[in-house]
DNA sequence: GTCTATAAGAGGATAGAC
DNA sequence: GTCTATCCTCTTATAGAC
């Protein structure tokens, strides 16, 4: 069962690219550690900027399906909990996605420039969206705060001694990501 | 009014490294905006890791000092709002440096790791004694809410159109680490 | 202190045989 | 599809004159 030889590159150049960062990863590395020669992956990916794409793009699509389904919703305190929800969904489905624009955004902006403008431009909508109409600059900044609480999601990791289990982990941060907005009131 | 060579070489790394990221500046666009060849800026900094540490240092320096003289603080609802309002005014306080580790933390880890590590290990501590003693998951977890909301103090420029206020920074995003802690219970 | 010149090497990418 | 060999560019860093 050897497989698609594209999709092995694929594998192994975002667990390269998650946890050294993209910059930091050669096309050397990558060919190594799939048994090939760095000229035999331009047979399968034309530049390295284009396994990056290749890797990153599904994963915006996802994350852009999030922010224009919320377009025309109405900001009511149960559909702000749905969108949180879906939000947070995304981000734990494809972490090491977004492990790499975390540890190296600097090298994915400098990589694909475009393609980072529309994602931070996303989640500027969806921070807009859950900050509600015609939001105070308060009400902005508890969203900010609210989103930045999803992204714990990625780097509670870093910060506990021992893992917490996934199911926790959403529900606490959803939880949290509720109060600072203030829901109740 | 020239001042220090080495001050002003300083000055222009931290602009680039904290815009473009430690990888994704060389010593050529350092030297070039300083008005100096690449050769001089050996005579001022030995290599370009120091040149780093030499920004970085201070900063940690500052952001050690606020982990450890929470060592030995109870933890009450009062000291826990002391305490992050410290680690706000050394994040408000060092905004450019933040910004580099927070856009490429890949290089800086692959520059200087063990600082690196230092940091992370600091921040950990910090992010433990915020959950307070023998602490559920959840504490822990939210812990680590209140620490990413802090972050917002730097994201936040990104996600909003206009601007806040820093003072008004300041307080909404201490408000809702407080509020997620749920110090009031 | 600053310069010119250059070393030494890694990186991404291509040509062309097999 | 994969290889060997090579190109070109850029980087950090050093040597040594002024």
């Amino acid at each position: 069962m050897e497989g698609d030889t594209r999709e092995t590159i694929r594998e192994v150049a975002l667990e390269l690219f998650s946890t050294r960062g993209f910059e930091q990863t050669s096309l050397r590395e990558i060919a190594e550690r799939v048994g090939l020669t760095k000229a035999s992956l331009y047979y399968h990916f034309p530049s390295k900027q284009a396994l990056l794409t290749a890797i990153i793009d599904p994963v915006i699509e996802g994350w852009r399906t999030v922010a224009i389904d919320v377009k025309n919703l109405p900001n009511t305190p149960q559909n702000i909990r749905e969108v949180l929800r879906r939000t947070m969904d995304v981000l734990l489905a494809n972490q090491s996605v977004a492990a790499i624009m975390l540890r190296d955004p600097a090298g994915v902006v400098a990589a694909i420039g475009p393609i980072w403008e529309d994602l931070v431009d996303t989640s500027k909508r969806l921070t807009t969206w859950i900050a509600g109409p015609d939001p105070t600059t308060t009400q902005r900044l508890r969203a900010v705060a609210a989103m930045e609480i999803l992204g714990g999601a990625l780097t509670s990791v870093t910060y506990l001694d021992e893992p917490a289990p996934e199911d926790e982990v959403r529900t606490v941060l959803l939880e949290s990501a509720i109060a600072v907005l203030r829901l109740e009131d």
